[in-house]
DNA sequence: CTTTAACTAACACTATAATGTGATTTTTTA
DNA sequence: TAAAAAATCACATTATAGTGTTAGTTAAAG
């Protein structure tokens, strides 16, 4: 996966949750502002960040191998 | 996958291609330090970092729901 | 062995991610 | 449609990730 496309991801399962940005970033202890550009891949967030947002959207993260394309 | 598990997966991927930590810092573009603590789990890495490791690794992020244990 | 490279590590500096604030725009809902 | 909430955005500040340097330790190669 593209990682500017896990913020895309990221924004789908929240609205999946019926969870606003406000809830989610009280949720995984965030600020509202760093969540918000990580959905529009404005930012370059840290592993931590990341990992306390999946936790609440209950996903995780996996590594595969490239797809050949 | 626990975020702090992600080096270890990297680590073994580097001794797979048998590169070392200065060849893969090198091909990917950041410091050995970086590298070196990523490893070990023992830093807080920007999605950037982890996705200019991985792609030199063929190597690619994916996202899924939560397995229950 | 001994020499070289890789790995581990501490530390100061620089770059930048995250936050807090406040404002504007868009969307929802009453 | 009016009011409230959510989303978008800019900007200054704070926290911290990444780097460069240097050095000690371990591993590998000759």
């Amino acid at each position: 996966m593209l990682v500017k496309d896990i913020g895309g991801q990221i924004k789908e399962r929240r609205k999946l949750l019926g969870l606003t940005q406000p809830d989610l970033a009280e949720l995984a202890d965030v600020s509202v502002n760093t969540l918000y550009k990580l959905e529009r891949g404005q930012n370059n967030p840290t592993l931590d960040i990341l990992d306390r947002i999946l936790k609440v959207l209950g996903l995780e993260i996996h590594l595969q191998i490239r797809q050949l394309k």
